[in-house]
DNA sequence: GATCCTCGAGTTCG
DNA sequence: CTCGAGGATC
């Protein structure tokens, strides 16, 4: 198939040829798959990078490391090399000005930089002191209390009193060098008083005051700049600025807490070493204290939960350490983290707040879902104003009504739950909330099948429901069409330029109408226009999964694809044959079936097919890989990569990524702050991994993992 | 028919 | 992350 020139933002010679008129197009060589994989993964490199340099640059929030950004740009590098017909003048290759290289040396720990185990309640915090007792052969021993604040790792490194340099945790064994950054830090001593030690390494939390935080953002909103979601974000953005000079700018503190390791004497324990360190001009954790007995740091660690809120600074809970060295000694450390220092975390943040209203959106499946209107109160460093009630038996159980003051917490530090009504507080009057018995959308009358959770809108052709199932077409993991959202879509329907996805695929000849859309200007428009373009090469399974059937997600989709092949062919084949794949039953073969015999269906695989979009696929067979058959879970925050970059990578060697711990678990790979399904597997007997390991498996089968490279 | 496992769908805010 | 529901298994 010729290829046609990139669109060029000249204006006036749109392209004339009809997208129906290109010959059918033979079936791809290998050597053309070849080809369309290396340019749809240029341009998903090019997204990427695009991506990571808005969050580097402007937003101060990078989700990569400097490492696993370059292994992004070697890798878009070389296939442009490979490829030179698909290089562009936009692409990040051919940008004028230096990317952000390994910006940061590295920073090497003499001693590892722990992380820390943790506790949620009383009773966890006992079991950690026994075991810990029980090591040490002592019944108790003190303890010392301390805030720990939410900001950012860091360790200074003194020589004769001079601070020389300072880096972040990373992975633990190195981190990267900010001292140029850190020095700006007005609590940070250049110069040390007093008694000190020839050389040192100190710990502590660089973070940023609230009240320095609400006057930066203040100060932000004015100039028109985007705001920093929380105290936390802004002081790590702020440490890993290249320029020192903004870093000077941002109102950053830091207390430190720990002794990483001396060449000299120190104190014999914590407590002292903490002294010594403030004599030397250190600042140490404010709300530090000593406890003779177990018992009596855990009232404390217990009484803060109520004084959170009270301080000048974010906690996330108390950290808790034993005094004795000698006793640390003896315990040691499990993995990355010590027998002897827990922390005590706060319960997930809850707040109240009033509930307006219930009202309900039309979801793509129809179902009818009842969410609140919140009165916006700020909570764990974001605002919430709406949250989802589920369903309506959820709502009646919970016996939620509008006017209630309801307690509010955000599960899983994200999601906002309404957690229940404070009864004391319910207006008189306030009557129990009803499904409305018409679509807010279309009017149908509403269905609620007995002995189902949900309601829907029967009608398939609802607005809403159309909607939804475009944006969900053009989604991440479905036609992934960069540039299409929810608000673009909304002003393609209201002007009548499509009804379905198929008719994206027409949109290139409506150029006019296109760029007389607001915030529609020529750019937007060849940007659109080629993406939607580049999305009829995605793979079989991303367009099954795009249709949106019932039933059908990317796992189901996949199999599809694999066992049918194409489009056609599971148009063709009966309900029993569908069933017949493994992982798939009679009432997803019905929903299967049903969608490719609808009427209205058909008219968008046809427009699909008369465009040109990719609906069957070679080669779907089974490729196996060397770790085919083998299930992983991750959990936790991971070093060297993303938790989806490393699924990928463990898929694309046939072993399949879970959601959940099982007996047939391979193993649980467990990063930093793991959640619940790390608990679980230690719970079930399955295998736990950290990172090194699995970066070991994966170097192993030769994929490239981002070194962090001298 | 019960139970376990896995997948799908919806969700908030920046 | 959570819940609900489909599919597989016993």
């Amino acid at each position: 198939m010729a290829r046609k020139p990139a669109p060029r933002s000249r204006g006036g010679s749109a392209p004339s040829q009809a997208a129906g008129s290109d010959p059918a197009s033979a079936a791809e060589t290998a050597a053309d798959a070849a080809h369309f994989h290396a340019r749809n993964r240029i341009e998903e490199l090019r997204d990427l990078i695009g991506y990571h340099n808005t969050r580097y640059y402007d937003l101060d929030a990078p989700e990569i490391t400097d490492a696993e950004w370059d292994a992004l740009f070697r890798e878009l590098k070389e296939l442009e090399e490979a490829h030179p017909e698909f290089v562009t003048p936009d692409s990040p290759t051919q940008r004028v000005g230096a990317p952000p290289q390994a910006a940061f040396g590295i920073f090497e720990h003499r001693e590892l930089m722990l992380s820390l185990g943790n506790v949620f309640n009383a009773d966890e915090f006992r079991e950690w002191h026994r075991r810990a007792a029980e090591l040490a052969e002592r019944d108790d021993f003190a303890l010392v209390t301390e805030a720990k604040i939410d900001g950012l790792a860091m360790a200074l490194l003194y020589e004769d009193g001079r601070l020389v340099q300072a880096g972040t945790r990373g992975d633990g064994r190195r981190g990267e060098n900010v001292t140029q950054n850190v020095r700006t830090i007005d609590s940070v001593p250049a110069r040390l008083r007093g008694r000190t030690a020839e050389r040192f390494e100190v710990r502590g939390e660089v973070y940023m005051p609230k009240a320095g935080f609400e006057a930066m953002n203040q100060e932000r909103a004015a100039q028109g700049e985007p705001l920093f979601a929380n105290p936390r974000n802004a002081a790590a953005g702020a440490v890993r600025q290249l320029d020192p000079n903004v870093t000077a700018s941002r109102p950053l503190a830091m207390a430190v807490y720990q002794l990483g390791w001396i060449d000299g004497t120190a104190p014999d324990t914590h407590w002292e070493t903490l002294a010594w360190l403030r004599e030397m001009g250190l600042p140490t954790t404010p709300e530090t204290r000593l406890h003779p007995e177990s018992e009596a740091a855990l009232a404390t660690a217990e009484a803060w939960v109520a004084r959170r809120d009270t301080l000048p600074f974010d906690m996330d809970g108390v950290v808790v350490k034993i005094n004795e060295f000698a006793v640390q000694r003896q315990l040691g450390v499990v993995g990355r983290e010590p027998r002897w220092a827990v922390a005590f975390k706060f319960p997930p943040a809850e707040g109240t707040t009033l509930l307006h209203k219930i009202d309900v959106n039309v979801g793509r499946t129809g179902t009818l879902n009842p969410f609140a209107m919140l009165e916006p109160v700020r909570m764990g460093g974001a605002t919430i104003r709406m949250a989802t009630l589920h369903n309506e038996d959820d709502i009646h159980r919970k016996d939620i009504r509008a006017g209630d003051t309801v307690v509010v917490r955000r599960a899983g530090e994200v999601i906002p739950q309404v957690v229940g009504p404070v009864l004391g507080r319910r207006p008189k009057g306030a009557r129990p909330w009803r499904m409305p018995d018409r679509c807010p959308v279309s009017g149908d009358p509403v269905v609620h099948p007995e002995g189902e959770a949900m309601a829907y809108c029967p009608n398939p052709v609802c607005p809403a429901v159309v909607r939804r199932t475009v944006e969900h077409f053009v989604g991440r993991g479905a036609m992934d069409i960069e540039g299409l959202g929810e608000k673009r879509i909304a002003q393609l329907f209201d002007h009548d330029l499509i009804e379905d996805g198929g008719d994206l695929y027409a949109l290139h000849e409506k150029r006019a109408a296109l760029i007389a859309l607001e915030r529609m200007g020529e750019r937007s428009v060849d940007n659109v226009v080629a993406a939607i373009e580049a999305s009829k090469q995605r793979p079989l399974a991303a367009l099954i999964f795009g249709f949106g059937i019932r039933h059908v997600g990317g796992e189901v989709a996949a199999l599809l694809a694999q066992h049918f092949g194409s489009v056609d062919a599971i148009h063709a084949a009966s309900r029993e044959e569908i069933a017949a794949i493994d992982g798939v039953g009679p009432v997803i073969a019905e929903s299967v079936s049903a969608w490719m015999a609808n009427e209205r269906n058909r008219e968008i695989l046809e427009k699909l097919r008369r465009a040109g979009v990719r609906m069957a696929e070679e080669g779907g067979g089974a490729r196996k890989g060397p770790l085919a058959g083998q299930q992983f879970v991750l959990t936790g925050r991971l070093e060297t990569m993303g938790r989806d970059i490393a699924g990928a990578a463990l898929k694309r060697l046939g072993a399949s990524v879970g959601s959940s711990v099982s007996k047939k678990t391979t193993a649980v790979i467990v990063g930093d702050a793991p959640g619940s399904k790390a608990a679980r597997a230690k719970q079930i007997g399955a295998p736990l991994w950290d990172e090194e390991q699995l970066l070991a498996v994966l170097r192993e089968h030769g994929v490239q993992v981002a070194e962090q490279e001298r």
